[in-house]
Formats: C-alpha cells, sequence, structure tokens
DNA sequence: CTGAAAGCGCTAACAA
DNA sequence: TTGTTAGCGCTTTCAG
C-alpha cells in the first residue's frame, strides 16, 4: 500500500540504500540524524530518498524499537466542543512533535473505553492524554505500573498519580455564584453533572463555599443533579433537572449550570416554562461555547481555556517520555468569568 | 511498555506459547480465528492469555502482513460540531469492525493536510476518509494510484474517482430558499461560504435554482462570499459578510446562510444592526447544530445527518477495503428542513 | 565512518 | 491438526 513504485513493489530501505550505492544502515543513520555520515553519502542517499518517495515505515521501527510515535486520546464525548478544543490543542502541539493522535472516544461507556485502553497499550503508544470515564478503570493503573507516560486532562483521575492538567473550577464557580449573590439573589440553585466525576464534585463545592462569607445560607434542595440518559444523552438531563428546579415549591430566583452540555436542555425548560431571563431567574453557565454569546440573552459563562488545556497536556505528556522518571506534576489553569446577560 | 509482567520483560506470542504448551503459530491460529484447532489446545492457549494478560503487538502483525488495522479520517476541522459528528458515526462503525481511528486535523491548511496524508500512506494505513481542503492535493491521487482505500466525505475531491458520501444540499437549499420565496419575500440573499469546495457551489446553484421556477429574479449582487479569517475563522467572516449584506442599499428581508460556521457571525451583525428576526429579515441557516433551537428566535435550517454521512462512509470503506476493485460509489443523502421560527 | 548481520513479534508456507 | 522455519522493514550492535 505505501510508498509503492510502478511496480506495485513496496519501496524499503533496502532499495534506498542500493539506489544510493550503500547500505541500509547508513540510509537508517542518515534519516535517523544522530550519528556522522559524511556528507557527499548524505546527499547521495537523500536524492534517492526523493527519487524514490520513500517514506519509513514505521511498523518496521516501532517492532525494533519497541515503541511508536503515536499518542491516545481518551474523550468521554467527541461531541462536546470543550473536548473538541482540548483535542484541538493538543493536537497542535503534538502534531509538531511529529506524533499522531490516535482517537480513543468512549463516548461515556467504560467498557469501550477499557477496550481503547487495551488497545493503547498493546499498540504501546508513546503515551495516553485522558479524560476518564466515571468509574476509573484499572487498565490506567496498570499502564501506570507498565511505565506508560500518562496524563490526565480535566477529570481528576481519583487515586492514581499521574500528571494532570485541570482547571481551577472550584474558584471559578465559587466567584460566579457570589457575584449571583452580591446581586442580591437570596435562593440560587445549581444544575449539576452527577457527582461521580471530579469536575462535578469541584464545581460543587465551589457553589457551597460561595454561600460561608456570605449570610445567605446554601439549600441542598437548590442543587439537583441531572441524569445521563440514552436517548438525548446531557441534553435531556439538563432539560428534567431544571424542570425539576423549576416545580420546586419556592423557586430559585437564580441557577448555576454547572456542565456545558446540560445547559441547552436547562435553557429549554426555563423557556418552556415561560420565565423571564434574567429577570425571572437569572442564569450563569459553564464553558464559553461559541454560541454562548449568540443566545438572547446573552449567556454569562465560567470559561475554560481548553485548547490550552489540550496544550499543556500534550506538553506534559512530552516531558514524561523524555524523562519517564520525574515527579508528576499537576497543572491548574484558571478559569475565567464572562458577564453577559444572562444574569442580570 | 506493552503487556509487561512483573519482571519487565514483553510478554509476546512466545511466553503465551511456553505457557500453553504449544507453538506460537497455534497461537496465532487461536487468536486469529481462521483455522481449525483442537478445542482443548485452544482452551489452554485462552487460558495462558489471560494469565499472562497478553495482547498481541501489532507492530510485528502489521509488518508481517504488510497492513494495518487503522484508518486515517481527514477533517478540516475538528472543532466544527459537523465534522465531530461525522467522526464520531465513523468512529461507532470503524470501532465495531476493529479499526483504530487516526485523527488528520488539518484545520483548513493545506500543508498540514499534506503531511498527514503522507504519514498515512507511509503507516501503511488500511484506509482514509476524507473531506478535503479547497485546493484538491495530489496525495490522494497518488494514494488511489497506489490502492489505498478513499473515501470522501461531505466535499466532492474534484477528478478523483473514489466512493463518496454526501448530501442533496442542492436540493435541500432549493427546498429551503422557496418556502422563503413563498412566504411572499421578494429580495432574498444568501451569505456564503467561500465557493472553491464543492459543498459551497452546490448550495449557491440550489439557492440560484430556487428562483427559476418562480417569478423572483435571483439578484447576484444578493450572494455575498465570506472570507476565512486567520484570527476569529470563519465566525469573523460570517459577521462581516452579513454586514455587507445589511448595508446594501435595498437590503434583503430574508437571507440564507449556507454554512454552519458562518451562522453565529452573521446572526451577531444581524443583532447588532437592530434589525429584528424575523420580522426585519427572516434567517435561515445550515446544519443543526444542537443549539440551533435554543436561539430565540429558534433557527429554522437545513439539517444534515452527519453522523449516518460518517457511518455510510466508514461502511464505504470498510466495503472497499474487503474488495478493492468494486466499482466507485457515490451515496447521496437527504437533507431535512427543519422550520422553526427565523423564517416566519 | 561504514557495512554485515541479528532480531524485534508476528503470520503464512511448508512439512510432518 | 500442529510445529518449524522464514522473513516482513527497520535499527543497532559489532567488526572492520
Amino acid at each position: 500500500m505505501s510508498a509503492v513504485q510502478g511496480n506495485g513493489k513496496q519501496v524499503g530501505i533496502k532499495a534506498v540504500a542500493k539506489l544510493a550505492g550503500t547500505s541500509p544502515a547508513t540510509v537508517s543513520r542518515v534519516l535517523g540524524g544522530n550519528a556522522t555520515v559524511r556528507p557527499d553519502l548524505v546527499a547521495r542517499v537523500m536524492d534517492a530518498v526523493k527519487q524514490l518517495n520513500y517514506a519509513p515505515n514505521p511498523a518496521g521501527r516501532n517492532l525494533r524499537v519497541g515503541g511508536s510515535r503515536t499518542v491516545g486520546m481518551v474523550v468521554p464525548d467527541i461531541e462536546n466542543q470543550f473536548y473538541t478544543s482540548v483535542l484541538n490543542g493538543a493536537d497542535e502541539v503534538l502534531a509538531d512533535a511529529g506524533y499522531t493522535l490516535i482517537l480513543a472516544h468512549y463516548g461515556e461507556n467504560p467498557e469501550r473505553e477499557r477496550m481503547h485502553l487495551a488497545r493503547l497499550r498493546a499498540e504501546n503508544a508513546a503515551g495516553v492524554i485522558f479524560a476518564p470515564s466515571r468509574k476509573l478503570s484499572d487498565e490506567y493503573s496498570r499502564m501506570r505500573e507498565a511505565g506508560m507516560p500518562l496524563v490526565a486532562v480535566s477529570r481528576r483521575p481519583h487515586g492514581l498519580d499521574v500528571d494532570q492538567v485541570t482547571v481551577a473550577e472550584r474558584k471559578g464557580t465559587r466567584e460566579a455564584v457570589r457575584y449571583l449573590l452580591q446581586l442580591g439573589h437570596k435562593r440560587v440553585g445549581m444544575v449539576s453533572a452527577s457527582l461521580d466525576t471530579s469536575t462535578a464534585r469541584e464545581r460543587k463545592a465551589g457553589f457551597v463555599e460561595a454561600f460561608s462569607s456570605d449570610g445567605a445560607a446554601c439549600r441542598p434542595e437548590l442543587v439537583i443533579c441531572a441524569q445521563f440518559h440514552s436517548v438525548g444523552g446531557y441534553h435531556t438531563g439538563g432539560y428534567q433537572a431544571m424542570q425539576r428546579m423549576l416545580a420546586l415549591p419556592e423557586r430559585p430566583t437564580a441557577v448555576f449550570v454547572g456542565s456545558n452540555n446540560l445547559t441547552l436542555g436547562a435553557l429549554q425548560a426555563i423557556h418552556e416554562s415561560g420565565i423571564e431571563i434574567p429577570s425571572g431567574i437569572a442564569v450563569v453557565g459553564f464553558d464559553d461555547m461559541p454560541w454562548a454569546a449568540s443566545l438572547r440573552p446573552a449567556l454569562s459563562v465560567v470559561a475554560q481555556p481548553g485548547r490550552e488545556m489540550g496544550a499543556a497536556a500534550a506538553r506534559l505528556l512530552l516531558r514524561r517520555i523524555a524523562s519517564p522518571e520525574c515527579a508528576t506534576r499537576e497543572e491548574v489553569l484558571d478559569t475565567r468569568f464572562v458577564v453577559r446577560e444572562s444574569c442580570g
């Protein structure tokens, strides 16, 4: 299939060597770049390479050196723009470093995640960047023990000592909720993702903390967790959770929606109820999706730097590939509170 | 790295064979599944596999059989939800068939696209699904000649005879624009992506055709092409194009936005102008993004079945991998016109 | 600085 | 049905 001449035979390193009048070893040295070869030989080899349009077959190399130049990117939901921008950020720095990204998309399905991990391990991936599913697969610790470079992104893997890049979500949501409180809201609620990810827990913690410094009390019944639905996914979850929130005897005058994939559903529920935003209910969301500014009223959000998170994760991974034994590091990026119209 | 025992040595097929008291060849046969092996031997092998937590190293296999079980997915923009759902659809069927997806995201940058293609060729990818950049790279024809299974998705690759899955965009936009015309609009405009992709051209053609059956004339000055901006990307492009549209001496009373990544920017321009939708200007967009229903007014769109397109592309690819010589096929899926509030 | 040769893990041809 | 053997393309000793 690859690097085929007219006659259909693979052009391999031997063909190049023959054309250049040298040995495969020398060709390898030239292409590897980290050995000293006589300049004229280098030139001859390069010529031959170009002439034959030769590209080394990674399978050969991988087999020989026992490692590959691919990194796995394990994401729960590829249709979520947040992960997509993380992916983009990581791809940029990894591609520049000569690595290929393998997409391991598991759709919040732990089975599938496990399958992907097993494959990445078998494939001898150079490393893995991952946002783990709700229940941490023990594949991860097995990979760690086997020495595979791992870096967690966004979701913190409970009990696993690996490099991570996260975001100061607790602080971010605390600030946003405080802002709501300072606006004079007495009853502010939260629509949360289910609390089995670190992100959801952190955001909830931030929500609770926001009240401590203030006179207002945090009422536990005002945080409602959305369920993931097999049909309709998170959208339906956000929708139903918000419906429940609005049906409360004394409904809140402000609500914090703790996950981007709950937001649209939650907003739909509000719209259908006929309650106005922000006069009837103020809303703050999480993640500055491209459409947030185009909603009416425009949505205030706690923004996460997705691209930067991906890039940081990639750099952390590269660092670990280079020096597998260094101490693990956690990088915590800041959120940004973007005030628009939806919180009044 | 992979499949490592406590002692740190790779567990390979030989180790399994030894533990099972048989030969590597038999292990291979058992795992391959397409050979007859004595049942008790099968059992012993399976036991050993499980015991050692063995997973075959694809590099060895790839080298031996001269092909891999990876397929490249070449997309212009991973942060565009349309491609993301295509990806998702393809991933589902490919993963089930035992293939790994390699992400080749080129960010509308032909250089990067070329780089990815070269790598996929070198890696001996089993096949490639692609939405090509505006100017078709000749890498594609080279790959085709080399016999690599290729299937184009969404964007039609000009002059390249490969399997494709596209959408009846011309018909779809024609119907949508006719709907606008039947509503009594006399001046309807179009904000189009630049005409160097087949998709943009088809949509424009559909736009023009819509007028033919009607008394109304299509005024060429009413279709405005957006530019891609290095900062702000398509968003800025859509914004500026719509600004120009609204600044026209006699501005249209309805507008068709021909690409999802232009929509948000275009809407922003309308909002800033203070013109009301749909009373001041009716709007129809392309692609039913998750947020379309949450805008106010809710956006009417011509919806493409992204997931299905990806799945269809994957099936076409699988078919070609199985029988490389069969005649190329084009699969054309239907769009669906989703009428919401933005067109009155 | 260069070439010959071995071998990475796997499968397919061949022999038993 | 099973085992033995060769070799995929590459890199890396090891001699020269």
